[in-house]
DNA sequence: ATGTCACGCATGGCGTGA
């Protein structure tokens, strides 16, 4: 919480959206949130996952819905939406999928097919993707070989939600490839410090209604250094 | 080097899920 109130005060955000939450409904900090201005519209599934959309005071909520149609596991808590001001906006947690050869990894591209039929429903869809879109988006690509977040499937099933919902990476937007804009480092081995980072947290984009109107797409890596850091750090998203 | 982190359990370390 010191860190999400230090990025809100930060950055003024009109909408936050938070993954992997980690607490029951009843232990969500809504106080402590409208205290510093935010609403909160969350999803919670206890000690795991959990999504969370935090909107500016002043701004128009309606229509919430919470969890994904065709995901399997409702109780996760990895799928809210909401309208806002007239965006319908989701934040996703995807499951991490572990091994290619686990249930959660079939569990994982159950719930990318099921955020494909979704999509064309959702203006602005962000989180944690668990995928890493292009072998740029890796440090070193020959370190994931077999790995899951790279394997062609995640892979097209994550190309055919953009498809399906005509939304596009924001990132790569405003900074096509090779240029790289990794969001996640293992906690391990001091991989932040030495560069060894994934972009596997997106926010897609409507590429009518919103991408044209791009200003600014970014990074904040501060929010990934300092006292009990996140391992992922925020993305940040800005349009006229 | 599976070298980090936080948490629940019934501790004083181990399993879990990143």
């Amino acid at each position: 919480m010191p860190r999400v109130l230090e990025f809100l005060g930060q950055h003024a955000p009109d909408v936050a959206c938070l993954q992997e939450t980690k607490c029951d409904a009843q232990q969500f900090p809504e106080a402590e949130l409208a205290q510093a201005g935010y609403r909160s519209i969350h999803h919670s599934g206890g000690r795991w996952a959990g999504v969370a959309l935090l909107v500016r005071d002043g701004l128009d909520v309606s229509d919430p819905v919470y969890g994904l149609q065709g995901e399997v596991a409702h109780d996760e808590a990895r799928w809210v939406e909401a309208t806002i001001d007239g965006v319908r906006i989701a934040s996703v947690y995807v499951p991490n999928g572990r091994e290619v050869d686990s249930p959660t990894y079939a569990e994982k591209l159950t719930f990318l097919e099921a955020m494909a039929q979704r999509a064309p429903q959702l203006d602005v869809i962000a989180g944690d993707m668990n995928v890493a879109p292009s072998d740029v988006d890796v440090y070193d690509p020959s370190v994931f070989e077999g790995a899951t977040h790279v394997t062609a499937a995640e892979r097209t099933r994550l190309a055919a939600v953009m498809q399906a919902g005509g939304l596009v990476d924001a990132y790569r937007v405003l900074h096509p490839e090779p240029e790289v804009g990794y969001t996640w480092w293992d906690y391990r081995q001091g991989h932040f410090h030495r560069g060894m980072g994934l972009r596997i947290d997106l926010v897609l984009v409507d590429a009518e209604k919103i991408a044209p109107r791009l200003r600014s797409v970014g990074i904040d890596r501060d929010f990934r250094k300092g006292a009990k850091p996140s391992d992922h750090a925020p993305l940040l998203v800005a349009w006229s």
